[in-house]
DNA sequence: TCATTTTTTGACCATTTGGATAGAAATGCA
DNA sequence: TGCATTTCTATCCAAATGGTCAAAAAATGA
């Protein structure tokens, strides 16, 4: 058998490590150019090895790809499944809100590599979309929609409001060019730092319930 | 000469109809599959004629590419610079952010467009972002730090304010394949009707100034 | 040590695709 | 009407690219 190994039974160390090699180069690659961009060339260059190589363990480069967007979904996902309604409403969303920040600061390839999917039609996501995540979001609007009638919250659509933290804090991984050429030599301070306090007050300021009673 | 008419002194009516359908095909095209996954074949049948003749045309897919982003980057902007300082803070505000999500409903193609160029990034259009871009939002900035220190905002940062405008209105146009499969069969208003309802809410309550004195 | 299995790659192939060529059809113009 | 120019396409070509193959190199295990 000259076959890849596929997915066998025991993978032994050697493999997954290779595995990863390949997917973190490969992660590089398709962030930059997106599928139909990336080439198996660049990928094996960027992972120091040939390209059937790369094929033999993969198998092809889109199942590079699917695999690469499987294993980081999930990942991509759970800052939001944290969201507890036992918890204070406003430090519950903020909360949410940084994280999904720091992982832009974080998983800036990563951000970009969903965002080109999605952008593209989500030919392989689009299951998930309306599956687990349809059902996650829907779970964690009826929180906010209980704290918002409680009146602990601003009355904000929940749905649209998780939205709003979603294009806000990728906007700055997935357009970071655009975002560094306006703001290049003035601003001394991080970029993350700025757009955390701008974001903070923002919702801050929106979320904060009237006064009212 | 069996050159193309590249820019000639005098475009015939029928020169400019022509390339108007191969820019309007090359966008469907383009915005859909990005600039690696389009191809000259798609754009030709998109535009209903052959292949030769797209490249007669225009001489080379990047050619395309590129006549189609800088003959809509002008417009895609031009909305911030309505911005005006003479107006009331929070219409004027209120109506960018309204004209920005209008553009996004009836221009998603346009939005995604530039959405992966900036994404990949923005190769062919990196000189307009610092340049004339910057130049733009560092004014619009400056009219609404103004308003800010005159009390008639609440304080937040201005650059980073225009960007939050930016990310969640073209989000609707850009991913607008996650929000309707989270939305989906539920919501019977239009998506922007409730985007624009909810953003509406979002920023009034954010760009209040404090009633403070 | 030596046979077996796994890992690795150079060379190669088939398809896709951007684009060139040559010439046909249409159009304009005298 | 006939010549020139423009518009249009069938056909072809070369480069890029996804993937195969056979065989070498390395590791494994008896």
């Amino acid at each position: 058998m000259t076959t890849a190994p596929a997915q066998p039974k025991k993978e032994t160390r050697i493999q997954r490590q290779k595995r990863e090699v390949i997917l973190e180069a490969a992660l590089d690659v398709f962030a930059v150019h997106g599928l139909r961009g990336a080439t198996l060339d660049k990928i094996a260059a960027a992972a120091g090895m040939s390209k059937p190589h790369v094929v033999y363990y993969f198998g092809s480069k889109d199942a590079i790809y699917t695999t690469l967007l499987e294993s980081l979904l999930e990942l991509w996902i759970s800052p939001l499944k944290d969201l507890s309604p036992k918890g204070d409403p406003m430090t519950e969303i903020l909360t949410y809100m940084r994280r999904k920040l720091q992982m832009s600061r974080d998983m800036a390839r990563e951000s970009k590599l969903f965002a080109t999917e999605i952008l593209h039609g989500a030919p392989r996501t689009a299951d998930t979309l309306s599956g687990d995540l349809k059902a996650l979001v829907d779970e964690k609007a009826t929180i906010i929609a209980a704290w918002s009638d409680e009146g602990k919250l601003a009355p904000l659509d929940p749905h649209h409001l998780i939205f709003s933290i979603w294009a806000m804090t990728q906007h700055y991984a997935d357009f970071d060019i655009q975002v560094r050429a306006i703001l290049k030599p003035t601003r001394k301070n991080d970029v993350f730092d700025e757009a955390e306090a701008f974001l903070t007050a923002l919702f801050s300021r929106s979320l904060r319930p009237e006064a009212a009673e």
